[in-house]
DNA sequence: GTAGATTTGTGCGTATGTATT
DNA sequence: CAATACATACGCACAAATCTA
């Protein structure tokens, strides 16, 4: 889970579940990761800190964001 | 630019900036000075240092902060 | 064709913790 | 000790894009 104490930051543990995720192909290439929303009622977090690790995941070059849409596991990732 | 070793604290260096700006006319009475967020990336600072330099704005009269929505150039100010 | 739901984008308000000067 | 500055994280509101009923 995520721990609010812990040493990471709570936006790179959620970054690193989702990838996680992504790596064990839970989450496959072309598919939607969960959305913003999602994750705010899945981790207890607030929406903010969704759109960071969501970033973190963009840099990492594991998801690509289309406005509107959702944001993508790249295929590349899979 | 922004000198973090400079006489004057960043926060005030900032706000210089922008008060500058509204004086030239490039920013004009009624239109949004740049986010926090875009003054964090232009300048390279602290979202809090961005909000400093906004509160000393608003102290010299040059602009009103709506909430949700930016902050503006007052038409007195322009 | 349009109204609603979903999702991301943007913007400010606030609080806490840490480090430096 | 106080001021400055940065990083993180919570919350709220509205706009824009997209899709669907």
């Amino acid at each position: 889970m995520i721990d609010p104490e812990g040493m990471k930051p709570v936006y790179v543990q959620v970054a690193d579940v989702i990838a996680a995720r992504i790596g064990r192909g839970e989450l496959a290439p072309n598919r939607p990761i969960p959305s913003e929303t999602a994750m705010v009622q899945e981790f207890g977090i607030a929406r903010g800190t969704a759109r960071r690790a969501v970033e973190l995941l963009r840099e990492r070059g594991l998801v690509a964001t289309v406005p509107g849409r959702g944001t993508f596991v790249l295929p590349a990732a899979g």
